[in-house]
DNA sequence: TAGCAATTGTCTCACGTTGTCATATCGCGA
DNA sequence: TCGCGATATGACAACGTGAGACAATTGCTA
């Protein structure tokens, strides 16, 4: 790659002329100016990143680390809605795979550091609590939030998304519906089945009863489900469920197959909702299946906004779901 | 951050002799190295990458172009490939989701010279044919080829998928499957037709009647089939078909509820393989489907690997697929 | 013609690192 | 004591860019 030197040359002008078109400094002559921006655009030329970072001191440069999340289909829109901002404010992300703990982690700390990155945005695969210390580098967390409130964080309001869409289950006219929700280990859990409970007793319901712990554990990229064992007896008696609220849409996947099993149809026999709206899924399952969406692409967003503008305090952001209708329901 | 000069003021020696003992010169007196070491572990300091590319006139980046592929799910393992390995060799990697033609793919590509990317990696998001003209950054194409044969590729090699699959099929013992193919605008759908035809042929079987096209429209993150108007009347007739292969996961779960809607039940009175293994869906299904793995990873893992090496002439390599098997067959 | 503004050029420095070359120190044999 | 090689350390330049200080040149106006 040629250099401005290389660029003055052929212009038969000064470096120091190129370097002023390059940096748009006004005081350039319009003919000269656009005999340089040709050669410019005719070499391909790009100023070296390298040297700007070392003549400016600024590396432009936001790290991303994605504890998992990039196996995880469900949380890409947040390394989408993050580049996205990161390609509008003219940053470079970098984005690195670990796994906490981890050399992987240590690497991608390394590397951070030997770019000078100006921030780091820590994304979880999924809603939870996490002991990030303190570094030189400004940290924005993302779908998870600090033991100890060190650094400002992103996060979806599990207690809203539950609370709306538990208010769409009543105002359809739904009266019985059972909660299946995400183990108790997980912050969502608890945020939600407050949110369902309460949604429900500002309608007058009492549903403090109707929720269950239907996933046993979430290791690998299939979480293990005790559905089987739930659903059956929940429909033995006289006054059966008539919607099945899911803690995501993987389970509501399964919790179809198992209401065929049980002689029920989704959106014939039974409602079905969901947390997540996870493509493919939720459009392949028939019917479609009508679920709150997590708002990642605007956590993405935030997250990166926050990262490139720093903030004067560390602040806890909440970010509300919208209700995506299908069928199920 | 602080620099060479700095720890060499505190330790009392030169800058030259810093830069040793991080280069690992065994010029160096022990006594010298230790107090050095201990002053670079105690302020945390890690050299200045820009420094580098600038005295070495080596960027140690290798650029990523993933062409919509980080959308979809099925494909982030390409990504997880190559990162790994660049890892491994200690490279740097730049992610960019682009859409090629649009002011992203641009984007990325002044980036990347600007950062004077040593090689360019760019990843489609299913097996096609691209055109992507010679410049100065050596490219490798990863699940798609140059029209012209410019570049080295990585694909799957869909011809063996479909011919191993189709033979696993004949040897379980199953007579009349049909092939729910992919458009046929989509270059794997050809040699997957061939694969399925030649394996049959090879075991005595002639299935070039057994063909359907069965995807309308990929646009989106969810293709469009014609599965509802293909399969009803193929189990009309009397030679109804034992097997349905699916020329994707996702249209396998579409086929097993098209399949339950005619009453049979995939596993006892159908048995359904596909191509992909998509996580979560393959094992949400039930049963589980059984499907030919595309070898993304190891295709990440090879187009890092051609990236950094460089190669002394254009090839193009074809990776195998692997069968997984689970319950649907 | 003097004066002024606009334009371009020269020169210098700094950013942090590392390769080249030169210097300093030491032990040891002549 | 001198010289030698081996070991250890240091001085300096250069990578490409951008900025400041300031001079030189041009064209135009008063």
């Amino acid at each position: 790659m040629s250099t401005q030197r290389e660029i003055a040359r052929r212009a038969k002008t000064s470096l120091k002329t190129v370097s002023r078109v390059i940096n748009r400094d006004p005081l350039v002559n319009a003919e000269t100016r656009a005999r340089i921006e040709a050669i410019i655009a005719e070499i391909g030329y790009e100023p070296s990143q390298a040297a700007r970072m070392m003549r400016s001191q600024r590396s432009n440069v936001i790290g991303f680390l994605a504890d998992g999340v990039a196996t995880s289909s469900s949380s890409i829109d947040l390394i989408r809605g993050a580049q996205d901002v990161a390609w509008e404010r003219g940053k470079q992300m970098m984005l690195f795979n670990i796994e906490r703990g981890t050399a992987s982690a240590a690497n991608a700390d390394s590397q951070l550091t030997a770019f000078r990155a100006e921030a780091i945005i820590y994304a979880a695969v999924f809603h939870q609590e996490v002991d990030i210390p303190n570094t030189g580098v400004p940290h924005v967390l993302l779908n998870c939030f600090d033991k100890r409130h060190r650094h400002t964080a992103i996060v979806p309001d599990d207690y809203q998304l539950a609370y709306d869409l538990t208010r769409v289950i009543f105002e359809r006219g739904y009266k019985r519906p059972v909660f299946l929700n995400l183990n108790s280990d997980i912050v969502a859990s608890h945020l939600r089945a407050d949110g369902f409970v309460d949604a429900a007793a500002a309608l007058g319901h009492d549903v403090s009863n109707a929720i269950y712990t239907a996933v046993i554990s979430r290791a690998g990229t299939t979480p293990r489900l005790a559905t089987h064992d739930i659903l059956p007896p929940l429909f033995a008696g006289e006054e059966t469920p008539d919607l099945v609220l899911c803690g995501q849409d993987t389970m509501a996947m399964n919790v179809y197959f198992e209401l065929g099993e049980l002689g029920l149809k989704v959106g014939r026999d039974i409602a079905v909702a969901s947390f997540d709206n996870l493509e493919p899924i939720v459009s392949l399952l028939k019917p479609g299946l009508s679920t709150m969406e997590l708002p990642y692409y605007d956590m993405g967003r935030a997250a990166m906004t926050l990262a490139i503008d720093g903030q004067d305090e560390v602040q806890v952001l909440r970010l509300k779901g919208k209700f995506i209708e299908r069928h199920s329901l």
